[in-house]
DNA sequence: TGCGATTTGTACGTATGTATT
DNA sequence: CAATACATACGTACAAATCGC
């Protein structure tokens, strides 16, 4: 039983055999620390060159199901906690693929300076130049949320010539800055007296809460805020064993 | 300047050829849809066999650079929205990687069948036997996270057996579902007076809500639903072009 | 301490298949 | 149909890490 592994003859090799390591993995047969089969051992079971063993059983390391080390093999990884990935994607099209039309209003535009109001959380030198934007976005004309940007002008100096009356910010950055690394951090507040207005909601609805910083070449580049009415949007992810 | 594409000569060669192609695109000055050169032009270039180059030009679009496609080559990707990954870890790893002691309580322990109350969101067939577990977890004896779980016991029979007055059904499930297909969805919501009351809180203060549904080869397997004080907790996640 | 054996990591060369223009 | 460029797969080789003797 300990070797019942056994292609199922559909797509690439390296896919075969990955599938076939991957199943006594996730359901349970093989328990964390187990070990898996040498990868000589398996071009033996499968007929199969090492090259394509090899790439089977990297996917799997790169997925985190298994962990390998020279010499001693590779053992099943403990289960930790999930990693789940969670799509955030623009405000826009989370409207537009509910069938609602979008729409966006700038509510304010001003220049600051670092280690003056939120802009501490940031960690850049103080003094340093700043574009503060806050901005509400809207579902089939209701509000569905509130954002509140801290650009850098030192990583991102064209913020200054922009408007941002017509571009949402969030839009205009993402285009300038493709794949940033970035945090995100994800908690609950009782929407206040003003936040509740914009919102239209009720003083002290629950509201979801996204802080993103993101950086530029290690720069700090743009802090955000997003708010959502807790009722009326959900962040969604998933993990799978591919 | 379109081909100032340079190996730094740190670590493996695919790595660097890896990293070579991914800078010009993380900073902007290959914009989305241009076109990425192709593995014989990377091989000239870098004097590294196609297999190498292959492996350099797979990861990226793994991890969703870069598109690739036959024939026509491969072109920087747009970037849609992050993809960011939340990291959920174990309430009890949570609390004890905070320096605080753990604790655990089970509040009600009870058998049901599905298409009663809250099990209606899971999707089984109705008359389906489920175990309903709620607990409370502390954090240096404070409350930190109220959980409710459905257990589907046609998927896991075995939960009939436990008591779940010591083990936490999250750390029990997580051991006998290692890696299972999991969908989240994060929302806010106010706490009512039931729940504010086990969490310490004052009616309504806003809450972070984790629904988690997981499936074990293709069955639903357990339902849960943590509640954490939304000021108390956050979930936190990263984006990072390697 | 050193040495050999095992296992994975990297890289090469080559060949053939497949999707697309 | 031909050309292009990626996809898969084989065989080989050497390097690096690590364990046991």
């Amino acid at each position: 039983m300990t070797d019942s592994l056994a292609l199922d003859g559909r797509g690439p090799l390296h896919e075969q055999i990955r599938r076939a390591v991957c199943a006594p993995i996730i359901s349970g047969a093989w328990p964390p620390g187990r070990r898996v089969p040498s990868e000589h051992e398996l071009m033996a079971l499968f007929g199969a060159s090492r090259m394509t063993v090899n790439r089977a059983m990297r996917t799997l390391a790169d997925d985190g199901l298994i962990v390998r080390r020279r010499r001693t093999g590779s053992v099943v990884a403990a289960a930790t906690g999930d990693r789940a990935v969670m799509s955030i994607g623009s405000i826009r099209a989370t409207v537009e693929a509910g069938d609602q039309t979008y729409s966006y209003e700038s509510l304010a535009r001003r220049h600051a300076r670092a280690s003056d109001d939120s802009a501490g959380r940031f960690k850049i030198a103080a003094g340093t130049p700043l574009l503060n934007l806050s901005c509400r976005h809207f579902a089939g004309g209701r509000p569905t949320a509130l954002e509140d940007h801290w650009i850098n002008l030192a990583a991102v100096p064209e913020a200054s010539d922009e408007p941002f009356d017509k571009t949402p910010p969030g839009e205009w950055l993402a285009a300038r800055l493709p794949w940033p690394k970035s945090q995100y951090v994800v908690t609950a507040l009782n929407a206040g007296a003003a936040m509740a207005k914009l919102l239209d909601l009720a003083p002290g609805t629950a509201c979801l809460k996204i802080d993103r910083r993101s950086w530029r070449n290690g720069v700090p580049a743009a802090f955000v805020t997003t708010l959502y009415p807790g009722t009326g949007h959900a962040l969604t992810g998933e993990v799978a064993p591919p």
